[in-house]
DNA sequence: TCTCGGTTTAGACTCAGTCTAACCCACGTG
DNA sequence: CACGTGGGTTAGACTGAGTCTAAACCGAGA
């Protein structure tokens, strides 16, 4: 609507570039921003911040610490991403925004999403003394090895 | 049972001194191991391991960090605490060795226990793919400023 | 060309946590 | 009693995640 600037005429909000998903949610776009964009907003590895780094760093090898940090934070401010703080030490980035719970694998440490679906929590609203703004389930266990990858 | 040794005939498990409840759990007592589990057995602050460091050194001021990290990482071993990565960065260790879900304050950063049975997740054992061996509710909101405490 | 705001950079710094090597001390032995 | 042995403890070095800072960079406008 208003096509003031020829913004390209987007299918869904899926199939947007970064660029036009950066402007959206109010962040100027560049290089660096922009690659690591492309790999931590689509992603489902529950990357840290490290691995987000190491990841970037080959496709635009000057890129230093503190920019993919900056991105980051700066990514979970604007709404693109979230942060959780689930296994030991280490924050992990995850651009699944739907609410959804997560499964930990106990041998690897790999994180799990877990559809909102798939689980029921009964009496979050009459909990005593508690104002729950949000809440997921934790689960911790092992990978059935079933048929499938 | 089997009063080889007659350990003393202890009411309640709840009531054992901290020298009793370490030697039960195969920990060989020493000043610094109580000082350490006479805080943290009892409270319900769910403190980092540096808040145990700064509250065991006011009674025992020559102890130093690392018995402090190994103590409490032996006290997990031997099953008298849990360890949570629940906040930003830290673990906290909780001396509630049943089962119970956390409420994390977003002001305040402050965690409480929420009892077990005060929550139900169904669907649990169904999930596809995952062999669940432990689970927990994690909240996050405000704290209600209703009547008492 | 100059300036200005925002971005990026390297490196210093902080903080949690681990590791290491020396030390202490109670105990058992000759 | 000297000696060795084995936990436990200690200070301090070290590591790894993350933040901070000051300088450099860069593109848009005057």
């Amino acid at each position: 609507m208003r096509p003031t600037k020829p913004t390209k005429p987007t299918t869904a909000s899926s199939v947007l570039s970064e660029a036009e998903l950066l402007e959206r949610h109010g962040v100027l776009p560049s290089a660096q921003r922009l690659a690591i964009a492309q790999y931590v907003l689509r992603t489902d590895e529950h990357p840290s911040a490290d691995q987000v780094f190491a990841k970037v760093k080959r496709a635009l090898p000057m890129v230093s610490r503190a920019t993919v940090y900056n991105t980051l934070n700066l990514f979970v401010d604007k709404g693109l991403l979230r942060a959780h703080v689930l296994a030991e030490g280490k924050v992990v980035f995850d651009p699944n925004l739907a609410p959804h719970h997560h499964f930990i694998d106990e041998e690897t440490g790999a994180i799990h999403d877990v559809p909102w679906s798939a689980l029921a929590v009964s009496n979050v609203d009459a909990l005593e003394g508690f104002d729950v703004h949000e809440y997921q389930v934790v689960l911790r266990g092992k990978l059935k090895k079933a048929r499938s990858t």
